[in-house]
RNA sequence: UGGGCUAUCGCCAAACGGUAAGGCAACGGACUCUGACUCCGUCAUUUCCAGGUUCGAAUCCUGGUAGCCCAGCCA
């Protein structure tokens, strides 16, 4: 057995340490977005942490809706949302909650709290509680309406809750300190007065709780034992605190905060999502360059290889953005074996075989290696006119090309060596026609040793060839200019999206389906896109270039 | 300038007073019917800085510095 040591996060020592010491007996987690947008990788994150937290302690893991604001809420994105996250794996079962199906047992905390004198009715502007609120460096002062009594307040709160007042007329707020350095504690408003429908209750409830006072009672009520969130939410700890000890619950969850998830020149973050899809930078919430789950999924990347990136990635609590390439390293790792290898030519320029008889087509046996190895074997259809990829033949190659050039022989990738004797151009320069001559003692599998060649190029015959339309994505970010302009407005990459509609492919894409993936040989691994099936073309994503260690150097 | 948090290789990230793991990237080299894959090798005498405690410090103490977050009736 091999003994690895693998260290574990700070998450999960806090964890062992309550198990150890008795702090909770069994796990519980939980998921908790608002469902006002889709999901993005930094999602994934959480989910995937939570989910894999409970599984690793023999827990639960809770898939709970925090809608506790209508204004913002659908119901599409909740759909959307349990989509995305049973396609990354995570399994709720059967414990799919919504917070506003707590919204009575909320109503009887904040009366609770009335009671215990700890919770006021407040009848300041918003513009007034932010003056009386202070600022980061001077204290607040108490409201006027702090000393209310409890019979007051319990009847100003009933009336909220009848609806006999206007949105921003009274406030619920916490009894807390005014002159806390904690800006969270200065007698935060707990229940907001605000005559919306709400995608779960209907006009049942005129007054909604805040996340503040919702979300440990959420905690609580589930039992989640550890309510892992951002960093952000680090100074709303001890509020988080002060209202799971004033309800007196005899089982207190701990809120734990971890460093979010960033990626190098991405767009990440709803706001900028938003405005690239209002604006028409990019094609819709699912656009490939963007990293929403959607996206992601449409580009062609797999759970697994999300799972494997969020886990490389770690979890800790210092600010990080973590590099694009290591989330390109997951994908290819996960796809390299599993996905068969079919020959494909983006920009096809045409080779003929001189010595090779005009109307003969014969069809060859090609073999990968992969997992499953019947994926792996193949038939390709070999004649005497293919095309070729443009960058495979040059004019006047540099050193250490090792590709067609006039007189240079390479091997078509699981058929003969071929020769280059000639090569026509159009008037502008452009390569029209290569011309060359096979060697029929070199056909692969013949255990030909003769010689040796060094480029292996990859090919399809014209005759039978698969049209097809191809999409290449580079970085949506300049990377040389940063992200954001000083006026909020970001340096996009005009050159983000190619689409290649001249493409070939060998016949056995025939019957490809939305979301298939191969890799191209030589290529990269494309995914059919799920949004396009055409009668004529088969239209795939770039979802990630092979390394190369080859680069052409750059013209002058 | 109040409070909270964070600083370990280009990027993530371990190390919990016992002498700086690992991954990504990069760079060499081997192999190769994909310049892929695979395989081997290189890559922090030093942990933001300056002092101190200690036989011993990335870890403890003191004082700085830098970055992130907080003044919604958003989450």
């Amino acid at each position: 057995m091999e003994n690895e040591v693998v260290s574990k996060n700070f998450i999960e020592q806090i964890i062992e340490k309550d198990l150890a010491e008795g702090h909770c007996d069994t796990v519980c987690t939980r998921f908790p977005p608002e469902p006002n947008g889709y999901l993005h990788i930094g999602h994934a994150k959480s989910i995937l942490l939570n989910y894999g937290l409970a599984q690793k302690y023999n827990g639960k893991f809770n898939m709970r809706f925090d809608d506790t604001n209508p204004t913002k809420e659908k119901t599409e994105f909740v759909e959307a949302i349990l989509a995305d996250i049973k396609w990354l794996g995570a399994d709720w079962e059967d414990r799919l909650f919504f917070a506003s199906n707590y919204f009575e047992q909320m109503y009887e905390a904040a009366v609770k709290l009335i009671k215990k004198g700890k919770a006021f009715v407040c009848d300041l502007s918003a513009d007034e509680i932010r003056e009386y609120r202070g600022t980061l460096t001077e204290p607040g002062k108490n409201s006027p309406y702090r000393d209310r009594s409890i019979e007051e307040n319990l009847q100003l709160f009933e009336n909220m809750r009848n609806g006999l007042y206007k949105d921003g007329e009274k406030v619920l707020r916490a009894k807390i300190d005014m002159s806390s350095s904690n800006i969270n504690m200065r007698d935060p408003v707990i229940y907001r007065v605000a005559h919306l429908n709400h995608h779960n209750t209907g006009d049942k409830w005129c007054i909604y709780p805040m996340y503040d006072f919702a979300h440990p009672i959420e905690d609580a009520i589930e039992g989640v034992t550890h309510s892992i969130c951002t960093l952000e939410f680090e100074d709303h700890r001890p509020l988080y605190d002060w209202v799971v000890r004033e309800l007196e619950y005899e089982k207190p969850p701990k809120q734990i905060e971890f460093a979010k998830l960033y990626l190098k020149n991405v767009v990440t973050g709803k706001r900028y999502i938003k405005k690239l899809v209002e604006e028409g930078n990019v094609d819709g919430w699912d656009d490939p360059r963007l990293v929403s789950i959607a996206a992601l999924r449409r580009r062609g990347f797999t759970p697994e290889s999300i799972k494997m990136f969020v886990e490389l990635c770690g979890v800790s609590k210092s600010q990080s953005i973590v590099d694009y390439a290591m989330l390109e390293y997951c994908i290819r790792e996960d796809l390299k074996l599993k996905r068969s290898r079919l020959m494909a030519v983006l920009d096809p320029v045409k080779l003929i075989i001189d010595n090779y008889p005009e109307d003969q087509m014969e069809e060859l046996e090609i073999e990968n290696n992969l997992e499953n190895e019947e994926l792996g074997k193949r038939k390709v259809p070999f004649g005497r006119e293919l095309y070729i990829d443009r960058e495979d033949f040059m004019e006047n190659p540099p050193k250490k090309y090792f590709r067609l050039f006039p007189g240079n022989e390479v091997r078509l990738m699981g058929a003969y060596f071929v020769k280059c004797v000639d090569y026509k151009k159009d008037e502008t320069g452009k390569v029209t026609e290569i011309h060359c001559t096979y060697d029929p003692e070199t056909k692969c599998g013949s255990g030909f040793t003769g010689r040796k060649v060094k480029g292996t190029i990859h090919w399809v015959a014209a005759r039978t060839a698969i049209p097809a339309e191809v999409r290449l994505y580079e970085n949506l970010i300049d990377e040389e200019k940063g992200v954001y302009n000083e006026d909020g407005s970001m340096n996009l990459n005009p050159n983000s999206l190619t689409v290649l509609k001249n493409c070939w492919l060998e016949p056995n894409f025939a019957g490809a389906k939305a979301y298939d993936s191969f890799q191209f040989v030589r290529q990269g691994y494309f995914c059919v896109d799920s949004h396009d099936s055409r009668p004529d073309a088969l239209v795939f994503n770039r979802i990630v270039s092979l390394k190369s260690s080859f680069k052409l150097p750059k013209p002058e």
